[in-house]
DNA sequence: CAGCGTTCTCTGTTGAAACGAATATAGAGG
DNA sequence: CCTCTATATTCGTTTCAACAGAGAACGCTG
């Protein structure tokens, strides 16, 4: 095989991530739909766990969200509905709303704990620690530079 | 650092390529919608044009697409709309449509390839052509088994 | 304490994705 | 010729994402 140039390379690689993301993507999604979540969900009750019982404001919720979603309310709405977290507009600044994890919303997240490690391990499985650490390191430098790139 | 088991690295593994597709796709989706695209729609006059003036059937379009979509008609109903594409039925087998590139959607796209082969190699600027190939190489061993795992 | 800019959240609306059911044609078998 | 199954596409409906704009509260300044 002959060397390639990087005007060669470069959407080579771009389609081979957004397949790869696609396909493990796609594998999350549907594990999460058995329970009756998606991903973002899913994630934010990780983040309300991770906040603990202080609660966490909508906003904050947003901003560490993976993927970005421009509606954080509507997504609590919905969560909130089938009761999986609980707001209450904080006290000491009138504006923010706090979201809390319910119980059955921490039961959820609990459940899936290892279901979700072992589709992880699964989907990495044909990989040694060495390959998955320069995995993580490649990818990772996509994610150092500023993200205002307008 | 410690040597990391696989339990720790397979999530981060996951959690780093979902950020990396996301900075990376937000990159060229922002880039589509410049020019009244979206990844799908993009795609598809690739597909469109890579048929060349033989068409293509819809299913055909639907099985080639990298992101799977599970409504490739609204899609082709919306270029069409557009003036990007053209449909017609098949006179050999009348079940299937045929779809075909139109002059604007070929010129559409071709105007794109430029745009587009520069934001690829911005965004993997920072990468020799080894680390390159080595990413696409590790990211292709996702692509492998069968996509068949209910 | 009144005005002003900023921050946070909610709402209205449009467009698209997701899922399922329905229609139409082709091809095989009796 | 008729039926039956498989394939290709379309349509109906619900749910979610995306974008813009409005309302409410905070902090600062004069």
């Amino acid at each position: 095989m002959a060397r390639r140039s990087k005007a060669q390379l470069a959407p080579d690689a771009y389609l081979t991530l957004v397949r790869a993301h696609e396909r493990l993507a796609g594998g999350m999604h549907s594990l999460f739909k058995q329970h009756g979540l998606t991903q973002a969900t899913y994630n934010v009750l990780r983040i309300l766990r991770g906040a603990g019982p202080e609660g966490l404001p909508c906003s904050s919720v947003g901003d560490r969200l993976v993927t970005r979603v421009p509606d954080v309310t509507r997504l609590l709405d919905r969560m909130e509905r089938d009761g999986l977290v609980r707001r209450e507009r904080s006290s000491e600044d009138r504006r923010v709303v706090l979201a809390f994890l319910s119980d059955e919303g921490r039961a959820r997240v609990d459940s899936l704990d290892e279901p979700v490690l072992a589709a992880h391990l699964a989907q990495f499985e044909g990989f040694t620690t060495a390959e998955l650490e320069s995995l993580i390191s490649a990818l990772g430098r996509f994610l150092e530079p500023v993200p205002t790139a307008d």
